[in-house]
DNA sequence: TAAATAGTGTCTCTGAGACATTATATT
DNA sequence: AATATAATGTCTCAGAGACACTATTTA
């Protein structure tokens, strides 16, 4: 059927029997867009290349697959060796693999770009290898007022953030924000820091508490020094599905009906 | 920092100057979940194995990455081999990458699933290799009454089934399984479908005509031959996004609230 | 005329958005 | 007191769900 492609020999869509010789080695890696919010804005985890290419620009975190472990767990271990923690304490999720064949100018390499959120990350460590390591705003990134990204780290980081944004209108992700107990007044930062605008307070805690199982209230109160009284603290409850969904506002679209 | 891993050598993330010896090759292929609608079913094309592992269970279809493609490429360049057509003439989106290191006995395998779907398709061409390939009912497959599954091609499916489904709710993907000019209720033949129960027939069309730019409306009406009406006949707009969405009914949850 | 289907009207109820009100805390 | 913040109440409107009604076609 394919005249393009060197098919595989006989019937089998699986590489059984198949010539290894006739495709140049590929590499598989992860990266890693790693979300968190610090001094209300979000902020991506960016390492400043120290060699070519893309020498001096900054890059996500990310590393190769070992030979025994799957997309996720090579994921879960970067993230330990980034922030320097023994055991990332936030959500991680598969965001989409880039597969185009010049996006590094040495090798062929696949990355299975992840994303990862988790409330008050430290600074990341510096590591063996003493290269540049910082949270940059996500605002100035995308501003351009920030770094310039290596490889197609730019699109990734895009795409990274479109499923963040879009991921707090129907789940209960925002939560991963925060660490436990938190108050719905620290939940509706995220959103702000997120979306850029912070939904309404009712219509947040209302959403909240209303949906079975997403948060569950403990009967205690944080001390925040301030004015004001002490906010009710929570716990993440079971549930990570908000239906129906949190909307956020969407830019005013023109165009005609039927 | 790692212990566990082969670190690339100096501060370099990538593999510029990598010992490529010390890791086993891996193949990078695509498997497609192509979906289409016929007899009023939901289906998905299926490709019988003719050798171990996995002789005569059924897979995706799929195949390898050629050295000059991106994985959307060679995704397009199989599903005009599949289905025999120049070009093929629905919806292609990529779904997610399958990296356990045991999904294939016999090589490490890294498969960069997608999701097709499209109006009409044909059976499936009998390959050179006279492999067997047909369309199943997803219900059949999901009810265990079908055929088992190769590798981990279940799970790649039923991941494949819940996007279009979902996707169903925000987006006018629904239109990309009927054929231009399509009338409504054949836009509501595809969510009973895919959804297993209809929309209400006027809050569908409320739901599409009165979104800017989904739909265009044509002057003209099927003769569908039976009896009643002759439906008006539209094409695809521009707008993809549903907004607000359609949600599909949700199964009762029970829970506690706060 | 009966039956089937398309298209539209409309009633009700949920829930979002916006804002007011009350309660609780600090200075 | 004045100010700040948390929590809740409530008014309004958009839109979903459900269903009725009319129109159009075939048998």
């Amino acid at each position: 059927m394919s005249t393009t492609s060197p098919a595989p020999s006989g019937s089998d869509q699986h590489p059984a029997n198949y010539d290894a010789s006739k495709y140049p080695s590929v590499f598989v890696t992860v990266d890693l867009a790693i979300f968190t919010i610090r001094g209300g804005a979000l902020s991506v985890l960016l390492i400043e290349r120290a060699d070519d290419p893309f020498r001096g620009a900054w890059a996500l975190p990310g590393g190769f697959i070992d030979p025994d472990e799957d997309a996720e767990t090579a994921a879960w271990r970067e993230l330990a060796e980034e922030t320097g923690m023994e055991r990332f304490p936030g959500h991680l999720e598969q965001l989409k693999t880039y597969s185009a064949p010049g996006r590094d100018p040495r090798h062929r390499i696949v990355s299975i770009a992840h994303v990862a959120l988790a409330p008050d990350l430290p600074d990341p460590v510096a590591g063996s290898d003493a290269r540049n390591a910082r949270w940059w705003a996500v605002e100035d990134v995308l501003d351009g007022e920030g770094p310039t990204l290596a490889f197609d780290h730019a699109e990734i980081l895009n795409d990274a953030i479109e499923r963040v944004r879009s991921k707090l209108e129907y789940t209960t992700l925002a939560l991963d924000f925060v660490p436990e107990p938190f108050t719905m007044p620290e939940v509706r930062r995220v959103y702000a820091a997120v979306w850029g605008q912070a939904p309404d307070r009712a219509n947040l805690v209302r959403k909240f508490t209303s949906t079975p199982g997403a948060v569950v209230a403990t009967d205690e109160r944080r001390d925040h020094g301030g004015a004001g009284p002490k906010p009710l603290l929570y716990r993440r409850g079971g549930t990570r599905e908000l239906y129906p969904p949190l909307l956020r506002p969407r830019p005013e679209q023109s165009g005609q009906g039927e």
